[in-house]
DNA sequence: CTAAACTTTGAAAACGCTTTCGAAAACGCT
DNA sequence: AGCGTTTTCGAAAGCGTTTTCAAAGTTTAG
């Protein structure tokens, strides 16, 4: 390996412009008042050194990154392209640097510490659904360090700022009209709603659930668990579900599919069934993902403002880092995007 | 705010454990053999403070982070999803940290130096297209600073390893087939095949239009500038460049759209238009990503192997930083997905 | 039983910045 | 001129680790 020539540190600048190195660091940052000659020596003396301050030193000596990370399961899909769009714009609007932290795979289990959290010298961490477990949460929040939730409500007894969306109140919403949507259709009105979980712990999916046995309720529709499957929000696993149901005998005329990802693979599987779409089976997801409006038939969903809900955490963060306050819960509003999938524009469609 | 409590340190922990800070840490780094006893005393101490080490100081005093950069502009879509995918997965296995640094806006334009690179102490840095400018791609290299570039050729006389896949050829490959397809479906064979570039500056358009010219050329088909359209790699701008052909009255019988992103705006604006894929016009993208599967007509495309491009740019950047030289090029091999959308397979499906 | 050779440990010196504090210089006023 | 202010600057003290080096303790060999 090439012998990497010694970097330049502030002492080389110091010395090449003949200033002391409080006056390069001032120059630096603008942290003081300098004689605008001496300025110009030091800029010149960086110009020609090729001098970068190094992070870890600055960071060390004045105890602040500028930093905030992110902490994320796999990245995978539009959902995370615009949760992490939204966030990035943020971070940025409020002059900090985003530092994206994936905890997908903890290499180092048998290391006596695990490099979590604050490890890379963030100011501040927005935490995602599950990608951390309750145990870390409870030590940032002992040692008071600035945390956003995002997509996930506090632990018992915390008191961490959180940022969801109406997961509930979007899921009733979009299954009561599915049912509407089935008076439009059926003659017979059976009303067999399927529902695919998230993955497990997935709060979201938790509370759109929740929303959904609610909707059926009110409906006076009976809540049969054979009509739920584990969607996973992956299209792939989704499909399986349906393919699955299918097999088994399962009868059902429309899907809330959990997220769109899982409403594009309900939307495979039904038409290899060849089964149609929306005349056969209605088909509703959640999110309104860039994939929504892509789908055949055009995916009736929830907008659950992804991009929006990250661009908010960031933003609250930043105030909690700031302030030392900031709004303690953050619940988005939902709101119903209709399109194809759902049948509901069916007789229109059809004239 | 409430003041926050003081983070111990190493001393602190030192202290309660009756040992030197030496010894805690090499308990921590287990970088020398320690006594069982006083290494279980130790380990005691820091589960009792609650002591995390601070990440700036220790890379400060050892010289190296353990993480790798990757620079990026905007992140959207499936396809940074499966580029992150994959560098993460390299970078775990050899060990490191992956931090994203976004370089989509940058703030601070006044500050007397830009915040870039290594900037945030990275012990290398994995550069995605036209993310960072070659003035900064030099400085870098000046300073021995080991990089990847990924999906960018390295600027002239500069030896900057590289990863990219053969967009000339596949898209060449994918061209011809077009021409293929059309020779199947035509009985006049016009041929008329539109491209759709992606932005401006961009390596991969770039090659991918010397490719389409290269297949015109050797089937004898004359280039056509007016069927060169701005899809920007966008759905909605390649939507948009569709929708103005048809406007202007150009005539095509297949489009090439630059990339799986654009592709499935080509096929909104066709469908819009009721104009049939692959009936009437064949549609083709490049990348193979998620979408490509899910759109209707399924798209036939390149598979440019994202993930695995990132995934070699990480494996090929920790050699480079371990061992100080790598491959200098790495060209991964495309390949034909055939899909509907291509209209190779109309007869078949038709029966 | 002693010399040589390891092991284990702590003191102290980096690492490269920011920031405090006080001295020196420059300025404004009488 | 003289004195009080203000402005600009440098010396030096951290920041919290890793790592070198030498001392002290322990084992092995002769």
């Amino acid at each position: 390996m090439v012998k990497r020539s010694k970097r330049p540190t502030i002492n080389d600048v110091a010395d090449y412009a003949g200033v002391s190195i409080s006056t390069v660091s001032r120059v630096l940052n603008d942290s003081a008042p300098v004689e605008e000659d001496k300025a110009e020596k030091v800029r010149q003396a960086i110009e020609a050194l090729n001098y970068q301050p190094k992070a870890a030193a600055r960071i060390l000596a004045s105890q602040r990154t500028e930093t905030i990370g992110l902490l994320l399961p796999l990245i995978s899909g539009e959902y995370f392209a615009g949760m992490l769009r939204g966030v990035e714009r943020g971070v940025i609007e409020g002059g900090y640097d985003l530092l994206i932290h994936s905890t997908y795979t903890d290499v180092r289990p048998n290391s006596p510490y695990r490099r979590v959290l604050g490890e890379h010298n963030s100011d501040g961490l927005i935490v995602f659904s599950d990608s951390l477990d309750d145990r870390e949460l409870i030590r940032l929040a002992e040692m008071q360090f600035p945390v956003v939730l995002l997509h996930r409500s506090t632990p018992e007894g915390l008191q961490i700022p959180s940022v969801t969306v109406e997961n509930k109140n979007g899921a009733k919403q979009i299954v009561e009209h599915l049912i509407q949507a089935l008076h439009l259709i059926q003659a017979h009105h059976r009303k067999k709603i399927v529902y695919l979980r998230g993955p497990e712990e997935h709060e979201d999916s938790y509370w759109r659930e929740i929303g959904y046995r609610q909707a059926l309720d009110e409906a006076g529709i009976l809540f049969d668990p054979a009509r739920v499957g584990a969607g996973n929000f992956d299209n792939h696993d989704a499909q399986d579900a349906i393919d699955a149901m299918l097999v088994d005998g399962v009868e059902f005329d429309a899907v809330f599919a959990g997220d769109d990802e899982a409403a594009s693979g309900v939307l495979r599987a039904l038409r290899l069934a060849n089964i149609d779409v929306p005349e056969q089976v209605s088909v509703v997801g959640f999110d309104d993902s860039n994939l929504a409006g892509h789908l055949i038939p055009a995916l009736t969903t929830i907008d659950a403002h992804i991009e929006l809900a990250g661009y908010t955490a960031a933003k609250q963060l930043i105030q909690l880092i700031k302030r030392g306050e900031t709004e303690p819960m953050t619940l988005l509003p939902t709101q119903l995007v209709l399109r194809r999938s759902c049948g509901c524009f069916y007789e229109e469609v059809k004239t």
